[in-house]
DNA sequence: TATGAATGAGGCTTCATTCAT
DNA sequence: TATGAATGAAGCCTCATTCAT
């Protein structure tokens, strides 16, 4: 048993490893079945037994990537020395920072998830873990927000304008450094973003 | 009849609107050359007298109709009654909520433009218009600036980020009405926008 | 529950139920294995070791439900109030038309068989039973001959005359009602059968 | 003009010819659209500029084939020394049995229109020629009917009976000589068709 | 007996593009 | 300019069958 399923979990991650690296490569469209399971080393109809088709395994590549660049964020803002003290500000910040780090340092991986992502499979990705290591982002995100002294007004609102703003404006600054480079784009971005987090903080909490 | 007598004046535009109506409906790698000529009243070959490629015809259409959008919310701000008199703040936010809601009532084009949207391609768009009709909005952009008592910090960024917030933020609540409807949306939005013009406002000018 | 149980016991005949299920709505090449072993709830494998390939299961099959079909309709005939003093002709209209009368209820049936029948297959189906309960009909159309006080010349070919002509006739006149529909069509059928069987007629008994 | 009309035809009689050489032999559907077009000489998307799919051609072709054959058949009657002597039942039996021949001498085809053939089929085929040569039966068969000094009760159903039962049984009795070989099967055919016109033969006309 | 993961050949069809007219 | 027949590579997917367990 533990054989066999272990073979299976090896084939289905290959090819979801070897489907990342042509998507990051030449893209979803111009990369085929084909392509996947020749370098995959598996065959045609095996993928067939994974995935349901092509834009099966490239939801599910999508939830897992963005799953793993935030638990990789959190992970690090946790260990940070001065986690402790940080505000929710911070935090926020802290996270956001790691993230476009991550991306600036994986182009392939930033092109990838910025062409296919929306907010609806976003939200999936960041709510329902696919492998056991996935984290549930809304929940960090809502320990976060009990952990803060403010109440805060339609946080998930905020969220959600953050998450567009930072995907948007890095994508074009770190692919393209158009209208600017991501070093000069930072502290607008930045700036912009605490203003956010003020304009949706409420009233002390008791 | 009218049509035929057009398609042989205007192959060229007719192709177009052909195009971007199987785009905006069908999607644009699920349309085939094939649908657009056939639609259009024209022969395969025909087609590649116009246009390099497919692409070509998407990026096109892309220029056009984003150039269209402005075009129209600039020529409505100018005919408002109280034109003269709005601050610089109240006229971006005037074309902005006048694009939004061109956006909301066509979201075949909404979709359309935010699948295939990037900052360069909007740049472009907006910069170096196809027909005579279309604006030059960056013209526009700096006189409305210059028109302004302020001086402004590195207005390209500010208005990178707001139009990579707006676009991002709508596609979501206008078409899925996630995470909240373009009415429960707006009032964050907005105010988002006025303080991020504001960060960016430097000393009067003397 | 009963069905699990049964296909516990008798995994071939949830194999044949199935498969006839199949073939009679969505036709035999569009039938897969995979259909047939997923409704049966039995493994792809189990398939082979009852059967040789799709063509063995087909054939099995026909010959079993075509000898049902005699089966039912020589029952009938035998228990019919007036069978003793029926003649040999009003017998084999009796049993041609309680099969036509089969075949018009249960009109899948009919497609299946009819597209899969030839006289070869036939003469198997009527000669070598599959199950116990299947019947010879040679046996029992030898029988009736015998019972009848004429001789007849070639009894084979005259059966088989009527069966091709029946088969033909019946098929397009029950699901396509053309040329004319079943009732209209009998009674030109009939007729044409007793002059059949007066043709082979020959002399009388002594 | 008339080069690429020629190459047009030739293209698609090419295909045709294909398609029959391979259908005859291998069968329909094992036969592939690779198959057809690699022996025709002809790139594989020019098959479906000229036939929907492989259903398409098939049909076409049995159209096609049975109309000629009843074209031989007429023409073989009509230039018979006899002809014009010969009776309503001696033509119709002519025609059968210069078809049975025909088939008799080309099994491929035999097998190819009977597995293939429905009443339903039959009748457009020879009621709406494909090209010009075919002739439209259905005249011929009323034309017959006029010349005949008697009226005939339902001259379509017998016609269709008649049909019915000659296609079914040479079809077993020539591919498989089964009940009996085709020459010992004759008598008793025609003696049965003799009878079954003289069934639906009214009364004399005035 | 029973399983079901794996196979991989092969099926059909589409389509951007070319080129002779 | 304009045509549209022809191309043929490439795509996606199915499926009967096997075999290690």
């Amino acid at each position: 048993m533990g054989k066999l399923e272990v073979n299976k979990r090896h084939k289905e991650s290959s090819l979801l490893n070897t489907a990342f690296e042509f998507f990051t490569t030449k893209g979803f469209s111009k990369t085929s079945i084909s392509d996947i399971v020749g370098n995959a080393g598996v065959a045609k109809g095996t993928f067939y037994l994974y995935f349901k088709d092509k834009y099966d395994i490239r939801n599910k590549l999508i939830c897992h990537k963005s799953s793993q660049l935030f638990r990789t964020a959190v992970q690090e803002l946790e260990s940070a020395p001065d986690f402790q003290t940080m505000s929710f500000e911070d935090r926020i910040l802290y996270i956001i920072d790691n993230i476009v780090t991550q991306l600036a340092e994986n182009q392939a991986l930033l092109t990838f998830i910025a062409k296919n992502l929306s907010w609806g499979v976003f939200k999936t990705a960041l709510t329902t873990p696919v492998t056991e290591e996935d984290i549930n982002f809304a929940d960090v995100y809502h320990a976060m927000l009990d952990e803060a002294p403010y109440e805060f007004k339609d946080p998930e609102i905020m969220l959600f304008l953050i998450v567009e703003l930072v995907s948007g404006a890095c994508y074009s600054a770190i692919l393209y450094k158009d209208p600017c480079d991501l070093e000069t784009l930072k502290p607008h971005l930045y700036e912009t973003i605490r203003m956010m987090i003020r304009t949706h903080q409420g009233p002390e909490k008791h």
